[in-house]
DNA sequence: ATTGACTTTAAACGCCCGTTTGATAGAATC
DNA sequence: GATTCTATCAAACGGGCGTTTAAAGTCAAT
């Protein structure tokens, strides 16, 4: 009667521990705990650890695939603005937290971790996220530009982005609380990534211009740019204790 | 007798498996066993894995911050060759691959996927890093540019860098053999990346400037910047099998 | 009420891991 | 030469893991 319903359960508790830790450090006995289903049942239902994970990431893909907006630009943005645009929903993605459905958190896990299982996925949703930035870089760039530089140009911009993902852990050691707190939101972000990638292309100014580096900000001196969506935090703080 | 070599050896062989497969992954019986000593060996001469891999954290510590030279330019060089040469420093030191000496391989895995371990070493370590980045930028960027914008910025370029090592698995899926083979090694990619930072900043002309996005690079069009320094691939190649 | 397929359960299996033990042999000390 | 310390060894311990098993439970169709 339940079973329908234990099998769904499953799989998504094993979803949201999948994100969380990842495939090896989840435990099957974790997951039938959390999701209040004998330890059997994950054999029984997916015939092991493994294809419960493919399962989970194929259901995390399909998701992630319905329910992404594929960019739908005001008619005639300018190719900036949909840079802008581009690389904040890169930055956010990227930087999707636990208040996130677990699909994007566990696409975003295999992206950076990538695990035997997803390798065909991965391909598929990665060169999906890769070329959707290439094609906005490709209004921009001039069309006699070879393929390697507008490839190495698109990952210049993406470093920026995962930066903020593969060294979370790290940063919060050099970057004090105050100024974390301010300065690295998705929003701060993305706009700072924004301004360097468009002045490396020459389509916003440099950034140490004429008098001070904030030239290129558009208004007001020295706040950072916060836009419309909410302000949240992105990394994790450490106790900082001073330089020792 | 042999026992000071044992632990020698022991020492040496784990540094070589933790840098390779990180510490969870690492079994004291594949060290044990790779060194050609006893499996009790490591808790009678270190006391446990976990004291061992702190150990080998440490000499990895010690030898690298001995064997690195701090950066001697040449008198007067110019703060954007500096950049340059403090970028290619840094990515191939992310790059590091195994034919490098372990110590530097283990302390940027360190970086990338730190261990309660190694919090404490890595703060040092990873600060100097940044920081000597960051006193390369400070001799570029105006005086009044407030702190978090010279940390955004030098992260910009951390993070132009560290995606290579980060995405290292994913970018061979995107990315065809010829390709690989011709624009991923380290001072190629190094020159692009100083290339995007000095014309975010202003130092160097803008990605698409006159006629076609090559403008920039000094001489012979089409053709890579290819440097002195030997060529190496960087990145791993995995089968391709066309876009499915 | 009985059947039979489906579901759930507690228990155990087999494996790999880090760690411990107790024996053995050699060197050092007296 | 007897004793103590040091180093090595094979073997086992105990725990966590994924997986399997066999019995018990559930429920609609007969």
């Amino acid at each position: 009667m339940a079973g329908d319903s234990t099998r769904a359960r499953i799989l998504e508790t094993a979803g949201e521990v999948f994100a969380e830790r990842g495939f090896e450090a989840a435990t099957i006995r974790d997951i039938c705990e959390a999701a209040e289903v004998n330890l059997a049942a994950v054999n029984y239902y997916f015939g092991g650890k493994e294809a419960l994970y493919e399962q989970a990431l194929q259901r995390a893909h399909l998701r992630d695939v319905r329910d992404e907006n594929p960019h739908v630009w005001d008619h005639g943005t300018p190719p900036e603005e949909k840079l802008r645009l581009s690389i904040r929903q890169l930055l956010a993605q990227l930087l999707s937290m636990s208040d996130d459905p677990w699909e994007a958190r566990l696409m975003v896990r295999e992206i950076m971790n990538p695990t035997p299982a997803g390798k065909r996925m991965l391909r598929d949703r990665f060169s999906k996220m890769f070329q959707e930035l290439q094609e906005t870089l490709d209004e921009i760039l001039p069309p006699d530009m070879p393929d390697h530089r507008r490839h190495q140009i698109g990952f210049s911009i993406i470093g920026q982005c995962a930066l903020y993902r593969s060294l979370a852990k790290v940063i919060p050691l050099m970057i004090d609380e105050a100024e974390l707190q301010h300065y690295y939101g998705v929003e701060e972000l993305a706009a700072h990534i924004a301004q360097v990638s468009l002045a490396a292309l020459g389509l916003a100014p440099p950034l140490i211009g004429r008098a001070s580096g904030q030239a290129a900000e558009k208004a007001k001196g020295g706040r950072p740019i916060v836009t419309h969506t909410e302000h949240r935090r992105i990394l994790p703080s450490l106790p900082r204790k001073g330089t020792p």
